[in-house]
DNA sequence: CGGAATCCTGCCTGATACTG
DNA sequence: CAGTATCAGGCAGGATTCCG
């Protein structure tokens, strides 16, 4: 389904619920998507590599994450058949054009903890 | 906890499960958030205001969204005795630090909708 | 090594009803 | 109007086991 808008142009619209592109934001919204798409910004990397440096993220989640990436086309999942296996995931182009706004996304939680953590303070002395 | 880095400066690293902004990047990444925010842009906002642009969104959830940005310190939540009560809600600085990147991940779904689906075409059909 | 499959728990979420 | 309270379901997510 597309939103129909102005000048019959065709176009979606994700605060319309039932917009495809709602439930694309939502699956691109979540921290485990923003996190292995910032890890993967440092180029192609294994399996294991991306699970040691997303710190927390089960093997279901990880594998469910990236499984979701690939078949949206964000990203490639190359399988070298040595023993024992090899696995190797890359940003697609369409991956790296999304990559900036998750890094920001993350920059914004680091950049800004402090402040945040003072305003919950303030909020939570006031009620 | 802070995260100690190179040169004894204290920085976040949402990699780590562990660190504060771990958190607080999960608390920003999520359909609600990125569409409230994007809402909010337009200006202030009543509550039923905004209850019709997120489409589709429940009472619960828009509540616990808002008062979470409000404890944060991304929005102000002014309440004017009328009868009956009229609250309105508006971004501070520190909402609309972050109003630009929620923004674009909203307009990146709208965007790359089409090419995201033939991905997924094309997924499907070689499994 | 890089998963798949299974089971299980919790909390996220929605629906409904009620209130100042 | 703008919530709060309560209940109930589903799915996110963890732990475990097994496989190529």
């Amino acid at each position: 389904m597309k939103c129909v808008g102005h000048h019959d142009l065709v176009e979606y619209d994700a605060f319309l619920a039932a917009c495809p592109s709602r439930q694309l934001l939502d699956r691109i919204s979540g921290k485990w998507v923003t996190l292995a798409l910032c890890a993967l910004d440092d180029g192609p990397q294994r399996y294991s590599e991306l699970a040691r440096r997303v710190d927390g993220v089960s093997q279901k989640m990880l594998t469910q994450t990236l499984r979701s990436l690939e078949r949206d086309g964000l990203l490639t999942r190359t399988v070298t058949p040595t023993v024992p296996v090899t696995v190797t995931y890359e940003l697609t182009d369409l991956g790296r054009s999304l990559q900036g706004t998750v890094a920001a996304l993350r920059a914004w939680a680091q950049d800004h903890m402090d402040q945040v953590a003072g305003h919950r303070q303030e909020f939570d002395l006031r009620t």
